[in-house]
DNA sequence: ATTTGCATTGCAACCGATTGCATTAAAAAA
DNA sequence: TTTTTTAATGCAATCGGTTGCAATGCAAAT
């Protein structure tokens, strides 16, 4: 019934015109007479017609389709920003290819691959814990295929990022930390190849510096940020000589899990230690005391770079496109890290 | 420089054969010769040659594309499943198109046939709050696109669907609180036109039943699950004449909020009032007491839906197509339930 | 009456890979 | 040596839109 796919001909067949103009007409050509085109839409519809993507695809040379690439898909700032970056894409009539590389350098490269190969448009990504290479977004480029990077990027010429100030979130971090009159701040952290915890960390030493307390290399911690990692840095915390009266955490869970360790073992938050995480996780205001932490503005993050990605392939973007995009982080204060009450508004 | 692409036609002219015999030494033909098939790939290589999916895809009328339509994206459960999803698509050669619905009918069928133009091969599904039509699904069996529903489903003869035992499941959780001593058991749940939300309420009308306890529609409330309805919930919960002592919550964020709510109003968890949540959310984790839920296997259940998906695809699934693939949920007692704290092992 | 201009529509060549049906050459059988 | 078989490759049509250029028809201008 439904069954057999109309095409353009069948249409300009039973209407006694050339497919040209059914091609025209369906495009809202502005050559076209209104009647044929109203009589060409209406038979379209009612034959059940549907463009056929890859016919028209293989001749424009356009796919109307987006890549994205991101280290994890179950994350909650993740699917944030992918749900931002799908509302933008559908509205504007592309569509998402989306693949994870599961913190891998490896999968990543297969990943941009497929991409490649299904020929998008664009490539959005945001790399892995462990990649080096660029030579895997390099053949994008090699083909003008616009490569744009989000939360975690590279740095390159051609390659626009939309990014936080990441050392400035890590000094509003450690200074509120100071502030409230931490004196020996740890900060766990994840790989410093990648730009958002190598900023957290370089933020947390020039708040450090410019307050005139020491930086101390046994207080940085390198991790992968995990649940697990979270367990550790608390072992290690109480383990120190000297203990540390705060902790910077680069991510929500891991410094949740952390302060759960650290009640276990009978520390008293704040009081004890002062805790800020980053991300703004839901978890930070189920944790008792609520977490403060960095909002971090996943859904916005992807809405702006999609629509950048889609400027760019416009044409309309005029900016200088290797000025990094900055969005605005806020410091989020709870009570994990505010010793002096009658200071909350 | 890398600019042009590379057609089989170029590999073809240079080496001085057939278009033809390129086309099937790439896609190793057995007929192909293996030192030409050799001399194609290495050429290939060093071209840069990719194939254009577009011409293939048309040629061949696949896409080797799945469309996903979901409510949202950024829920932790769906992430899960997303990631399963994605890793199965992904290894099976295949790529996914997702988009979300945001809880609209009326989104959801503009999604649907943009997937359907986009001729993708199959279509895997869960469906919004409000959806009541099944027409935007039709259109694919038109086409003999099979369909495939998962967590929140329609019947359909026609359609698979991956689920899990919701009744039981709700049935579970109920029991569970009637054997912590509950007699006046709420239940707070989302739009009843959802299996995944009738079925617990079933589940939770069959126990109160089996124990000889009252149904009592006044201890129902239909909501949206989001965090408001969890404040409201133990709003109405504290306003009653006869409080209820326990109550069964259909989702983690939603009984996480309402938790919160009980607690500053003054009640004790679990001996005022026990609750139940369900989806394993990571803050039934962090709550304290820790919420007691259903696990519920999102990331296997994506990746059985596009397994079976494929397997449907491939022509190798043999089974009864409209018997529903149920995937085993658990019911993790935790603090936010357990009264009898030597039960615990 | 002739020319010019504009609005519509059609022609036909693409886009790049796939594949049924020859064809050719070389090896095996007669 | 001739015929049959097998292996390897080529021919050419096809998938369904798109688009530069030409053609047509009719109204307005000369």
């Amino acid at each position: 019934m439904t069954e057999k796919e109309i095409t353009i001909y069948d249409i300009a067949k039973i209407l006694g015109i050339s497919p040209a103009t059914v091609s025209r007409a369906l495009n809202d050509h502005p050559a076209i007479n209104s009647q044929t085109k109203l009589a060409i839409l209406n038979k379209a519809q009612e034959l059940g017609y549907r463009s056929n993507t890859f016919a028209s695809n293989l001749r424009r040379k356009k796919t109307n389709t987006l890549g994205v690439i991101v280290p994890r898909l179950n994350s909650n700032f993740m699917s944030a920003v992918l749900a931002g970056m799908e509302e933008v894409a559908n509205s504007a009539g592309y569509n998402l290819l989306i693949s994870q590389s599961l913190e891998l350098e490896k999968k990543e490269i297969a990943n941009a691959r497929t991409m490649f190969n299904s020929r998008v448009d664009g490539l959005l990504a945001s790399i892995a814990y462990d990649t080096d290479s660029f030579a895997h977004f390099e053949m994008f480029l090699g083909k003008k295929v616009p490569v744009l990077f989000f939360d975690r990027v590279m740095e390159h010429p051609k390659c626009t990022s939309v990014i936080i100030d990441n050392v400035n979130a890590g000094y509003q971090a450690t200074s509120h930390l100071i502030s409230e009159g931490c004196r020996r701040i740890m900060h766990v952290t994840g790989d410093l190849r990648r730009n958002v915890y190598a900023g957290r960390l370089e933020g947390y030493k020039q708040a450090l510096q410019e307050k005139g307390l020491a930086i101390d290399e046994s207080l940085m911690m390198v991790t992968d940020l995990s649940q697990e990692a979270g367990r550790l840095a608390a072992d290690k915390l109480v383990s120190m000589e000297v203990r540390p009266d705060g902790i910077f955490i680069a991510n929500d869970l891991c410094a949740v899990t952390c302060m759960k360790a650290l009640k276990e073992k009978g520390y008293e938050i704040p009081n004890d230690i002062a805790v800020v995480g980053f991300n703004n996780d839901p978890v930070s205001q189920v944790i008792e005391p609520n977490l403060t932490t960095v909002f971090y503005p996943g859904y916005q993050m992807g809405k702006v770079a999609v629509k950048t990605m889609i400027n760019q392939l416009n044409g309309t973007q005029q900016r200088e496109i290797n000025e990094p995009i900055i969005l605005r982080s806020e410091l989020l204060i709870r009570g994990s890290s505010l010793r002096n009450k009658d200071r909350l508004i």
